[in-house]
RNA sequence: GAGCCGGUAGCUCAGUCGGUAGAGCAUCGCCCUUUUAAGGCGAGGGCCCUGGGUUCGAGUCCCAGCCGGCUCACCA
């Protein structure tokens, strides 16, 4: 806690002098009945002549951002949440009581008003205030009312100040709020049955990530918290739901970066009978209608570059993309001494003891992924980067599979599902030999989905969109903590 | 984890060569009944991130640490 302060002491004496006049400095119920951004939208182009001759009266509350005061008058400006509105406070209009508390106000304090829209001498839309109702007060001072709050880290560490001084951020987090209801509604609307899966695990699976560990007393076990829903939603296929999707936390226990946070939000999906191709249409559907949705257009601007998320997407092969970005031939996904040559040619560093696979991903992810600035799906992916993959009719080695990326990204990823539970059993056995090769990240058996499996999967095809990154893009915002209302920091002090 | 940058009043920021800690907004007092970064006059407000060191003297120089941002690494 900080000490107190003069200011928070001259706002604890207003509070007093408050009481003493019989006023609650935090008070209860009032009967909103107007909103600021409503009240605007319905009445501000009228004209001063024809407000004067409506006398349109309303009720609304809010916080004091602004506060304009002369002798016995004055201006404030009140914030709603839904947007800002002038009202005048002028003595002749307000009690002898109410004027005192008018005249006590604070910037930061929470009043509701009653009064008759106007327009001043300078034609601002205004509420003639009437009655005043104190409703709750400040003991803090808002941030300056010209640059407001840009430290970076008050404004993560105290979000609630960010939100009240910047009205930019406040609306980022409106509109990421509207992009899951209508990721919610696209999906609904197709048929899909939203549900909700365990966030402790016993056996952390779905991706390849280290996971949080916590411990359950009562049960006297160790749990995960879980890396991916990927496991139990196809638990439900399995059970017979055949369109199901989940939106919720996932935690990984990585690093922090602009596009890392340790709990992020993912969206999984699952659809029966359909393949990978039916995801990739599926995908460009959900992403351009949500553009033209809540930004009215599908060629948006991200950090100053120009995306057009317009269907179709590009597709690429995995294998086509790498080679046709550094100019190389096929030969280097056969011999692996060849492909370490590449790499270090291209200056993508590699372990030469590392399997071909991982040497060729990352020359996938050093070479390729950078330049996937446009809506872009990566299709067939090898067998041994995905585990859960149904493999290729036409190519055992590879997956029916496909990422999206964009600007530079991965956004989605998503397969045709590997329903056959004997295939599912030898590749759990080989993330198992990878794991103990070192690879901390590899999967690990578990026996119960492969039971799952066993009672027989539908052919189905299951998505994961990573929500944050996607409003992201959406909100333009180049790092994913100005997405999240409270991103992960370091504890203070 | 490494490199770079930053941390000074409630907020946004100055602070010269190492020599008494500053401004604007906010706050307090007085004036002002249509302002909108309102205005005028006056006043108060500081753990200069923390801890060491150098020095007659450190916000400033040195060392260590804490917190944050960016880049890189890690994260397929």
């Amino acid at each position: 806690m900080d000490e107190p302060n003069e200011q928070r002491q001259q706002r604890i004496k207003k509070l007093e002098h408050l009481r003493e006049a019989g006023v609650a400095p935090y008070g209860t119920r009032f009967e909103v009945k107007d909103r600021a951004g409503q009240l605007i939208k319905l009445h501000s182009e009228k004209t001063k002549g024809i407000l004067e001759q409506e006398k349109i009266s309303c009720t609304f509350a809010g916080r004091v951002v602004a506060l304009r005061r002369f002798g016995k008058a004055g201006f404030a400006v009140l914030q709603d949440g839904s947007d800002r509105l002038q009202v005048y406070l002028k003595k002749d209009f307000l009690s002898e009581q109410t004027y005192k508390v008018a005249e006590q106000l604070d910037l930061g304090d929470w009043i509701g008003v009653t009064g008759v829209l106007f327009r001043t001498k300078t034609n601002e839309f205004t509420v003639e205030v009437h009655q005043l109702t104190f409703l709750s007060k400040a003991l803090r001072p808002l941030p300056e009312k010209w640059h407001g709050l840009t430290d970076v880290e008050t404004r993560y560490r105290q979000r609630y100040v960010d939100l009240i001084a910047n009205p930019e951020v406040h609306q980022i987090f409106s509109t990421r709020s509207r992009i899951i209801a209508g990721i919610r509604t696209f999906l609904i609307e197709r048929g899909f049955l939203e549900v909700e899966t365990p966030m402790l695990h016993p056996i952390p699976g779905g991706a390849a990530a280290k996971p949080f560990v916590t411990h359950h007393n009562a049960l006297g076990v160790d749990l995960y918290l879980r890396i991916a829903p990927e496991l139990y939603l196809k638990r439900l296929v399995v059970g017979g739901f055949p369109r199901v999707f989940e939106i919720n936390r996932n935690f990984r226990n990585e690093g922090i970066s602009t596009i890392h946070n340790p709990e992020f939000t993912m969206l999984e999906f699952y659809v029966s009978y359909a393949d990978y191709h039916d995801l990739i249409v599926l995908t460009e559907e959900l992403v351009s209608s949500l553009a033209q949705q809540i930004l009215g257009k599908t060629v948006i601007d991200y950090q100053g570059k120009e995306i057009r998320l317009t269907p179709p997407w590009r597709r690429w092969s995995y294998h086509q993309a790498i080679l046709e970005v550094n100019s190389l031939d096929p030969s280097i996904f056969q011999d692996r001494d060849k492909a370490v040559m590449v790499a270090r040619l291209l200056g993508v560093e590699v372990d030469p003891k590392w399997p071909l696979f991982n040497i060729v991903n990352e020359i996938f992810e050093e070479t390729v992924e950078p330049n996937l600035q446009q809506p872009t799906i990566i299709t067939d992916y090898p067998i041994e980067i995905s585990p859960l993959a149904r493999r290729k009719d036409s190519d055992p080695t590879l997956t029916d599979r496909f990422e999206l990326y964009i600007a530079g990204r991965e956004i989605a990823n998503a397969f045709s599902e590997l329903n056959d539970p004997l295939d599912q059993r030898e590749r759990f056995e080989g993330q198992a030999i990878q794991r103990e090769a070192g690879d901390e990240e590899a999967h690990l058996v578990d026996e119960d989905f492969l039971r799952a499996l066993e009672y027989g999967m539908p052919p189905t095809a299951g998505e994961g969109i990573g929500i944050d990154r996607l409003i992201m893009l959406f909100t333009n915002q180049a790092s994913i903590r100005d997405v999240m209302l409270f991103p992960q920091l370091r504890p203070e002090k």
